[in-house]
DNA sequence: TACAATCAGGACAAAAATATCCCTTTATAT
DNA sequence: ATATAAAGGGATATTTTTGTCCTGATTGTA
C-alpha cells in the first residue's frame, strides 16, 4: 500500500530523527536502515527540496532535519517522495458526478481520509518515545553485526 | 494507495452487483466502467479464479457474481488481484524485532488494520442503496451519449 | 593548495505494473 | 453443421517504479 519509496523516506527520516543535530551521510543512513545506498541518495534529495532536510556537501556532511522531530508528521516525508492523492473527483470523468463521488469512491475516499489523518496525527518525534519498542533503524544488534565488515 | 488494477476490479464488481444476475460480457462491463478491455479481460479471469464471479462462453455469456451483492465485501475483490498485506514482521528483518515490530510499523500496520477493516465492513450491496449517490458505472447519462457512437 | 569526503544530478538498467494483440477454445443459435 | 459470440491464455509492448553507476560540484582539513 505503501510504496517502497515511501517506506524508505520513513525510515530515513526516522534515523535523522534518532540522531537529531548532527549530521548523518547517505551511506550511514543507508547502512542503518538497509535501503540501497545510490537509491536513497535519491529519495534525500527529494525530502531536501521539500524543507524537510538540509544537506551539507564535504567532510562532516550530511543530511539534517529542519525541524524537531517532535514537529514533523509521518504525512509529510511521505508526501513528499509519493504525493498524497485524495479522490477528488470522478475518475470516471462521468459528467453527471461532477459534484461529488459516486458511493464506491466515496467510501475509498473517506478511507483515504482515515489514513491521511492517521499519518497526520503522529509525529516522528512520538515514534521515539519510550512507551515504545526500540525503533528498527536503531537496532543495537546492528553495530555488533558490522564488526564482522561486509566485503566492500 | 489502491492500484489501478484494484480500482478496475472494484469498478466492475460493481457493475455486475448493479446487474446482478445478467451475465455480463467483458466488452460491456468495460465500456461501462471505462477501463481498457484488453486489460479487463485479464482481471476477470482473476476475479473468476478467485470464485468471485462465474464465466460462461459463447453466445449469452459473460461474468456474473457467484453471490449475492450483499454478502460481498469490498476486501475480497481488492484482496483477489492485489493482496492485501499487513505488515506483520520486521521489514528491515533485524534480529531483534523477531516478536514484534517497531514503532514506525507498528504505527504502519494499525493503519492498514483500519483501512483493512473499512473495506470489510462495507459491501458491494450497500453500495447500491439508496441513500447513497448514483454509482460511476451505471450513470444514466452514459447510455445517451453511446448514442452519439463513438469511432469503432 | 591539495586532498578526501560528501552531496547533486544525469544516464542508464532492471523489474514490476499496466496495456494491447492475437489466436484458441467453448458455447449458442440457426 | 456452421457461423457467431463469447471467454481463455500466451506473447509482446509500454510505462512506471525501483535501483545502479559515474562524473562533477562543494566543502572542510591538513
Amino acid at each position: 500500500m505503501l510504496s517502497q519509496t515511501a517506506e524508505y523516506a520513513l525510515r530515513a527520516v526516522v534515523h535523522l530523527a534518532q540522531h537529531h543535530g548532527e549530521p548523518r551521510t547517505v551511506d550511514s543512513i543507508a547502512r542503518a536502515t538497509k535501503v540501497p545506498v545510490g537509491y536513497l541518495a535519491k529519495i534525500m534529495q527529494q525530502l531536501t527540496r521539500a524543507g524537510l532536510t538540509t544537506s551539507q556537501r564535504g567532510l562532516h556532511g550530511g543530511f539534517v532535519l529542519t525541524r524537531a522531530p517532535g514537529s514533523i508528521t509521518l504525512y509529510e516525508p511521505l508526501n513528499a517522495v509519493d504525493p498524497f492523492h485524495r479522490i477528488t473527483s470522478c475518475p470516471l470523468q462521468l459528467p453527471t458526478h461532477r459534484d461529488g463521488l459516486c458511493s464506491l469512491h466515496r467510501l475509498l475516499d473517506a478511507t483515504l481520509a482515515t489514513v491521511e489523518q492517521s499519518l497526520r496525527a503522529t509525529t516522528i518525534g512520538s515514534l521515539l518515545e519510550e512507551a515504545h519498542r526500540p525503533l528498527c533503524p536503531v537496532d543495537p544488534l546492528a553495530k555488533l553485526k558490522r564488526r564482522i565488515p561486509l566485503k566492500d
